[in-house]
Formats: C-alpha cells, structure tokens, sequence
DNA sequence: AATGTTTATCGTAATATTGCAATATATAAA
DNA sequence: TTTATATATTGCAATATTACGATAAACATT
C-alpha cells in the first residue's frame, strides 16, 4: 500500500497527471519561467538562479523532461533546454475543455 | 533537507504550482472528470466510479479543496462538490501565458 | 596530456504522498 | 431514540519526493 494506482486510470488521465505533477513543484514553476525569460538556456544560468544546489536543478529538469515539458539538445560542453510546446498545447486543450463544459452546466453549490 | 523550499519562491509560482500538484495525480484528474460529467455530485457516487475506498476518495476531494480546485457544500446528508471556475481560469491564464511568449521566440533547440 | 568547467548521477537523510482499515461524525429515516 | 447511510478523520505501512554533498562524465582550454 502506499504507491499510486497508475494503471487503475485512463492514459489520458495518467498524462495530464504527469504533466501536471511535474509542474507541481514551485522550482520548475521558476525554472519554466526562466527559460520563457531568456529562451537559450544553459543549466548552469538556472542554477545561478534559483535557490538550490546544481544536483537539485539537475534533478528538477530531469524530470520536467521526463514529463515531456522541455527539450534539450547537447551544445558543446552546455546543454540548451526548451519548452515543449506540445505539452503546453495538451495542457491548455484540457483546461479549455473543462471551461467550456463548465460554461453549458449551471453549478449546483454555491 | 528533503523538505520543499517554498517560501524562496514567488507567491505566484506557488500559487500554480499548488494546483498543479492536486491535479497531479490520475486520480484526482479522474474526479475532475467525472465532476464535469455530472455536475451535480455526491461524494459517495464518485467512490463507486473510482478503484479506491472511500478513505483515498475523501483524501484525495480534500487535497483538490484545500488547492481550490473544487468547491463544496453541505447537502442534507451529502456533501455537493463542483469546480471552481477560477482555478481553472487561472491556469488557462498560465498555460496561455507561455504560449504567446513562445510564439514570440525563436526555439534555439530542436 | 593536464586542468578547468559544466552537467549528470549516486548515496543518503528528511519529508510528503498514497492507500486502506478502522473509527468518528453527522444527517436521514424508522 | 435507534438505526442506517454518507462523509471525514485517524493511524499505520509502503512508496515517492526533495535536497544536498560527493563523485562521475563529458567537453573545452591550456
């Protein structure tokens, strides 16, 4: 007991979830803000500016690339990490459509 | 160390990323979902259409209600859960956000 | 080749999440 | 008031996340 019941769900669920869960944390909300900031990016630049060791960075991007949230190509001795505009798109799709339908139902409570 | 350093953060990238991390989770996306479906809600509905217990579900409506995603009320006997339009408004505001810088830059990877 | 720079990974500790059974609470129905 | 029904909370075990220092890997520079 105690690890997520993934498979119980749809994929469609299971992937809005991991996006969502990999923006779930205010340092890859900072991080996506900076490469929005500055567009070239290289690690060592977000490491200068967030609050946290090179290791913790490291481990953040990570895992927003795992969720598909950023890409990154190999630059020399840096690395240039990108948003990924796909799941961007797949994030605004979903919330557009709770929004619409939302808009055809009158709410019950409040 | 281990525990998350939100206070070095923006009220602003912990305010997204609070809702990001409740819908972070399948089957929270799976609430949300059937939420949308019927609008008019009871939480004992929402147990027999999910894979866990009453307890997980009870959880789970919590952490959607303690990051604003959800609204409730008392019904009698029942508790009536809708969505709060203006979290999803919020994050249709990010996710836009970021799509209309990016398509003001060049990608430099890829 | 040796050195410095940059990013990734490993190991570890602290904390948080997930899930359930059991129990508590609150209202409805009898 | 007693009983049934619905939801919340508590306690616990398993797992995952967060963070960092230390180390490794990869490339650039000298």
């Amino acid at each position: 007991m105690g690890a997520s019941k993934t498979d119980q769900f749809t994929s469609k669920q299971n992937s809005v979830a991991l996006i969502a869960k990999a923006l779930g944390h205010p340092a890859r909300i900072a991080i996506i803000d900076y490469l929005l900031k500055v567009n070239h990016c290289i690690c060592g630049d977000i490491v200068n500016n967030l609050p946290l060791s090179q290791s913790t960075v490291s481990q953040h991007l990570r895992e927003l690339k795992n969720a598909g949230l950023i890409k990154g190509s190999i630059e020399g001795n840096a690395i240039c990490y990108c948003i990924n505009e796909k799941a961007i798109d797949k994030m605004i799709d979903y919330f557009e459509g709770i929004s619409a339908k939302l808009l055809a139902q009158k709410n019950c409570c409040l």
